[in-house]
DNA sequence: GCGACAG
DNA sequence: ATCTTGTCGC
């Protein structure tokens, strides 16, 4: 699958969609299964190719339960505020191999820390009609004060007068993580999921992984 | 018009 | 995201 939109078609996508979304507290202590998710890409032939990794990780034995792979052609080009529409593709067919749904999925990117507040978390959300977390790597908007330089530490990231996220410090002296809601939780469960699946890298655990493993270089299948 | 700009 | 070896700071 792959969407073939024009940009300002998935804008008004997006603008149709985020009423939707509902922030809502969530029972972080009911939740076992977190799924990591990410997807990484490489050229084949003129043409890109998406590996999408998804991980179920145990969030009480911090063990990882499965791990799939998709790989597929994706099309939709990366522009920044419709990353969505390039990455939820592959995710949804790794997504569809795993034996068991998760609580709630991770995502490498913003939740509703975003123009129309319908970043890829929000988007893959409701897609699945799912808990999701947005936990990216850099901010793609808002405005925030850097949170004190110890792991531990945490600001609210603000865009038009409203808090759309969290700056977390996941590491001391680190670069901060943008942690925002997807779907179906608020900005403290959100928090604190993550919280509890820091381990001893910048990146929660089941995106550290997931983000190795769509590395993966499967083999071909012979010719014959 | 200029600068910012998830992955 | 990706192209890539050594190098600097904690
Ligand atoms: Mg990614």
């Amino acid at each position: 699958m792959n969407w073939n939109l024009s940009a300002s078609e998935a804008i008004n996508i997006q603008q149709k969609l985020f009423r939707e979304v509902e922030l809502c507290p969530c029972a972080v202590e009911s939740i076992s299964i977190v799924c990591g998710c990410d997807v990484s890409y490489r050229t084949n032939n003129g043409q890109i190719i998406g590996q999408a990794a998804v991980i179920n990780w145990e969030i009480r034995e911090r063990v990882v339960l499965e791990q799939k792979l998709a790989v597929q052609e994706v099309v939709f080009p990366y522009i920044p505020g419709l990353l969505s529409f390039r990455e939820i593709p592959p995710l949804l067919s790794a997504l569809d191999a795993l034996e068991e749904t998760p609580h709630i999925l991770l995502v490498d990117g913003q939740g509703i820390a975003h123009p129309r507040r319908f970043g890829l978390a929000s988007h893959l959300g409701l897609v699945l009609q799912k808990p999701t977390i947005g936990c990216a790597k850099s901010k793609l908007i808002g405005t925030y004060n850097e949170p004190a330089r110890q792991k531990g530490s945490m600001e609210p990231l603000f865009h038009k007068n409203e808090q759309i996220g969290t700056v977390v410090r996941s590491r001391d002296k680190k670069k901060p993580l943008f942690v925002s809601p997807g779907h179906l939780i608020d900005h403290g469960s959100a928090v604190a999921i993550i919280l509890k699946t820091l381990g001893k890298y910048r990146l929660p655990e089941p995106l550290r992984l997931a983000h190795h493993f769509s590395r993966n270089r499967p083999a071909e299948n012979s010719t014959r």
